[in-house]
DNA sequence: TATGAATGAGTTTTCATTCAT
DNA sequence: GATGAATGAAAACTCATTCAT
């Protein structure tokens, strides 16, 4: 019988590179990089440790890709928020929303192990520390700036009120299970006027 | 030379336990327990890693004595809320004042670190489950409702109101560096009236 | 299309046949047994890893083919020495000519390396220790000798100079690379006369 | 009681830090890097193997060392002879001599393994490179010239006779068991007058 | 016949823990 | 009480081999 064709071999390799980055995700955002052990991410996908290895070189390599991954899409996020019409305030509520939304967890889960793990690969470290808080306060200072002169967002430093607002929406999100995670406007109150 | 007293070895004793107490916490907060290596501890305490199992046992058992005493750091420092006289508003802010303090992050990170780590020692789960987010409710509870009843605290059900408050607080904290403490004012802004 | 005949098929068989023994001579020469991946002999011969073990049922049975054939073809050749007319001294400069040519470095590599390596199949140490030394010595010791009778040849112990010469002969091609390997009358000189 | 005091500690370090290197000499030379298992080491020593690890970083980093060791001790054996009173003849007959000494046999092995396998450490492949055939040759050249001068050893190139020289004790210094190792006038026959 | 996805045994390396001194 | 040499269990990673297609 002639081989698979490469057309079907593309399709499998694609399922099970999706199938161990989520896999991935899942075990390494609750447990950092120390934590996981190569095999619990095989388990979490169903498959042998070994073919995770046929698939990504090393556990740094993997876990660096998602980190790529995380910051990319939260980046992406935060910029497509000029896309949107609406007023500064809906566009920090939709923001807030986005970032509570559980699905989303990962992401932060991720970033924060990044950031407080040890052994860390360098290049994820490298990511890392290309993306700062600040990053994301230059981001969305301007859309702060407009709801400031529109009088819906308090009077006070930018920066500083951009940045708290970030850091407790990230302190949220990487507390995981057995906290509560409030609603939008619980957290907007901390920006907003009246 | 004549052998040492037994007050002074006691003291000796004393001084060690306390010294590789403190550095256990600074280390275990950053790293979790599977990042910790025993080694670690005892450097940073300055001594020969053989001498930590003079003092403890595991590091199961260290970090579980590290974990215990958070947890009743942090319940009595909530318990002595009462003892303090002001109104409720007072009250509130002098508990965000202490939970902010970058002094008690270590606390945070410890009791973070037992929810989250893989490898948690069996009776650190258990003290971990004994005091969850809801013993905290429940202690703070009464100091909410009053301010409520005063109308100084937003209206709104009770429990998640304390619920959220003490989440976003644990969760700025847990951060670490690379993100913003927000001043008491800004965390407040969240359940205060006005 | 229409089945290939069994011919051709046969044909193609042979061919696959031969290009991963030559494929397998090459890598296993010059990396050992365990320095040799099945990977790469399949890299070498452009085929898939796969189809190697359609041609041979492991890596050992493919090494153990190899160092029979060359255990044959240095013995044979040695063996047709006698065929050759000519001189003592004539034949023993023919086969120091043909072992100190580059092409058949493989063969004495190989015969090497299953004298050293580890993790040499069974079967293949069993062909080695059947063809020791010795068994050189004696089919090219009745050459020797008349050599020595005809005065081309130094004195001494036949067995002994039989033995240095091939020794020597095969330690000049076991090191590959970065040596020299001398001209046949450089060698020669070790054993004969004026 | 007291800790063991430095000096006694030193002691017991040394040893076991020499009981490595040997145990390592022997099973390196004979299996090559890959073919060598740190728990072969450990074993020959007679110690756990995480023993060994406890005195070299890695693998590679005690292979390296080893590597270092040999060159330095054939170049030094080299360059030895030139404070060596005899003639040029008498001093290539002590080089002789010493290379087909039984006892060196681990140094061309350990070269030979280095200048072979796949997976040899960086560094050692940098070393083994810095010191190729051509760097035994350049400080042997003038001993050979002298004797040439002398009219002790043949006319011809004298690079040449050098190499050649060098590269068949090396090749049967590597051969290792199953092989002759000659005596040193077979050997010289290759180079010298009558 | 041909391919490469998939498995798992075996190897390197780390580190909690023990123990002689 | 104090040290660090020593052990061995556990985890990352490699690769021979199998097998569905």
């Amino acid at each position: 019988m002639s081989p698979l064709s490469g057309e079907h071999l593309n399709q499998i390799r694609d399922e099970r590179r999706e199938q161990i980055i989520q896999a991935a995700i899942k075990v390494f955002s609750k447990r950092g990089i120390i934590g996981t052990k190569m095999s619990m991410i095989a388990a979490e996908a169903g498959i042998s440790h070994g073919l995770v290895y046929h698939y990504f070189k090393t556990k740094d390599e993997l876990f660096t890709l998602l980190i790529q991954g995380a910051i990319e899409t939260s980046i992406s996020s935060i910029e497509g928020l000029n896309q949107v019409s609406g007023s500064p305030i809906d566009k920090i509520r939709l923001l807030t929303k986005h970032i509570l939304d559980k699905e989303n967890t990962p992401f932060f889960m991720l970033i924060y192990q990044a950031n407080h793990s040890d052994g860390v690969p360098e290049q994820a470290q490298h990511l890392i520390r290309k993306y700062p808080l600040q990053a994301y306060i230059d981001r969305l200072l301007p859309i702060f700036r407009d709801g400031q002169l529109a009088g819906e967002i308090v009077e006070g430093d930018l920066e500083e009120i951009v940045g708290n607002y970030f850091s407790i929406l990230s302190g949220i999100m990487v507390l995981g299970e057995g906290y509560r995670i409030p609603e939008v406007e619980f957290m907007m109150r901390t920006i907003t006027t009246i």
